[in-house]
DNA sequence: ATGGTCATATAGTATTTTCTTATGGGTTGG
DNA sequence: CCAACCCATAAGAAAATACTATATGACCAT
């Protein structure tokens, strides 16, 4: 049993007209092309589709029931096809992402935005989640794309790495704040907002006040640098932080930024790793925004040494 | 775009065997055949399914969704072409069969057992009715075959006419069962049972009577003949019956008959016509059922003719 | 009747599609 | 490093499908 596409479409174009030549002239075909086409099919299913009385064609009882079946197959040919055709433009898809909370505010969502604008098939699942359950989230497939801090290196994961250098945070009006760069001797026995003692950019700024023997005075402990930004903001305290907080201070206070931001030396590296699941290839759509993302992140570490 | 069937088969074998050279194999082609047809596939879809990573093939997402579109297509394929087999074969289908009273109780359900004992797949949809219904039905195409009295030609008709002699019934002690063939003269003045007064046995009785200048006793009205034959087995009447009443009867009682039946001169004839839709050609299965019931109806008219 | 028009089927040939064979590059595992 | 895989590509052979030409039967108008 070997039917094919042309013969369906010569058998639905033929059931239409009722007529072998009508058929052929909307086909595109000669004549005897259609004829011979539906005479292979008849032999093939082993029942004659029509009757030839007087020269004219006449459909049988039988081919009513296959009828049915064959514009069913072939209509969803062509959807298939159509979808298949769209998701190869990038117009048709899922795509689940995972991110930190830090990316979460600001600079996901705008690049989301920014990458459905002219996809308006495509879906997205956007979730805020802990670095460690990204991880797992990507190991297993359940997400496409993630950003997390790096984590250790993993054979279930494909990671790209990047360092971003922390920056410090003061009041606009903060005497600090002429200075091109800030270094920890000009925060010794000041202040700070930061994360969790055992959070990476506390341990390193802790290291940056030691090497330079500056007094490391943490007096917030936040589990984001968002709201550490506030307290700054009231002048309470300064903060070491992560340029995605920062993004996200500067795109929503806008003009009202009571804030500026100095590059901090020695630099508190940031890690952010993108995760994609390993052994398994990405989806065009995970591809195309993966890039985008790249960019994003490229332009935020440039951004952040001219700060 | 322009899918193959064969484009879908290589594709699906390659999704499970997760190699082209495998599913080369096990579809009894070669290994460059199957490599082009998925690459023709990719062309037409504008879409990779696969990633060709160091010599081997690993599925793209997008594959996924297409493997899902696939199966269901090829397994419908496969589906519809085996059941038009069956269809060709006479192993599936439906056949409507209306028929009047007279044929509805042996003759039909009898023909119906034999057409579908070896036809497990097949349904029927047996109706009885007068006559005047079946032609309607017939003509408006709610049946596919149907046995009535002979109707007035009609141009959705299509229709095998047959004519039938009835047969004189009598209870077989009764004095006249030693005559091979009962005239009116034997029966003048003795009680009938007949049918309705515009029932054409009804008059062509009367005018066998008239003619042989015999008296024409009507005792019993019936609608059927087969109350008829229970009154003649109680020894109340005769009767001149059509043959599928006299079949029906001889079916049910078997052995323990307790009638005869002679033909009847001169004849009063009952004519029956098999009905099809005109201007459609008959499904395989009608035709097919009407040669059974050809047979019968011929095989009764020698029956009746050597009662 | 007769010729013209239409429809379908068939035969022979051309074209397109889809095979196979042959070959080369790349990876893997002993 | 070599044998054993895998996949891609090229070139020619085979198969499927197209076209041209022609025959037949029905229908219609002359």
């Amino acid at each position: 049993m070997n039917l094919s596409i042309r013969q369906l479409q010569c058998f639905r174009e033929v059931m239409r007209s009722g007529s072998i030549s009508e058929a052929a002239r909307t086909l595109g075909r000669t004549q005897p092309a259609v004829s011979t086409m539906i005479a292979s099919l008849e032999a093939e299913l082993g029942v004659a589709l029509f009757e030839r009385q007087r020269g004219r064609l006449i459909r049988k009882p039988e081919a009513q029931y296959f009828l049915q079946e064959t514009e069913l197959i072939l209509e969803r040919l062509a959807h298939s096809a159509r979808v298949m055709q769209e998701v190869g433009d990038l117009q048709q898809g899922r795509l689940r992402i995972a991110c930190l909370p830090a990316a979460s505010n600001h600079l996901i969502p705008t690049l989301v935005a920014d990458f459905v604008r002219d996809k308006p098939k495509v879906s997205v699942a956007l979730m805020m989640r802990s670095s460690s359950t990204i991880e797992e989230w990507i190991s297993s497939q359940q997400f496409d794309i993630g950003l997390a801090e790096t984590p250790m290196p993993n054979r279930a994961l494909e990671q790209q790495n990047f360092t971003l250098n922390c920056l410090c945070a003061m009041h606009k009006d903060d005497p600090l704040a002429r200075h091109a760069v800030i270094e920890p001797t000009q925060l010794s026995g000041l202040p700070l907002a930061t994360l969790q003692e055992d959070h990476p950019t506390y341990v390193a700024t802790r290291q940056a006040f030691k090497q330079q023997r500056a007094e490391f005075s943490p007096r917030f402990e936040l589990r984001t640098f968002q709201p550490a930004l506030e307290l700054v903001e009231q002048q309470l305290c300064y903060t070491i932080s992560e340029p995605f907080s920062v993004q996200n201070y500067q795109a929503l206070k806008g003009e009202g930024s009571q804030l500026v931001f100095r590059p901090f030396r020695p630099a508190v590296p940031f890690s952010v790793s993108i995760l994609q699941p390993a052994h398994r290839p990405a989806s065009l759509l995970s591809s195309a925004f993966r890039e985008l993302l790249v960019a994003a992140i490229i332009q935020l570490q440039h951004d952040a040494e001219e700060a």
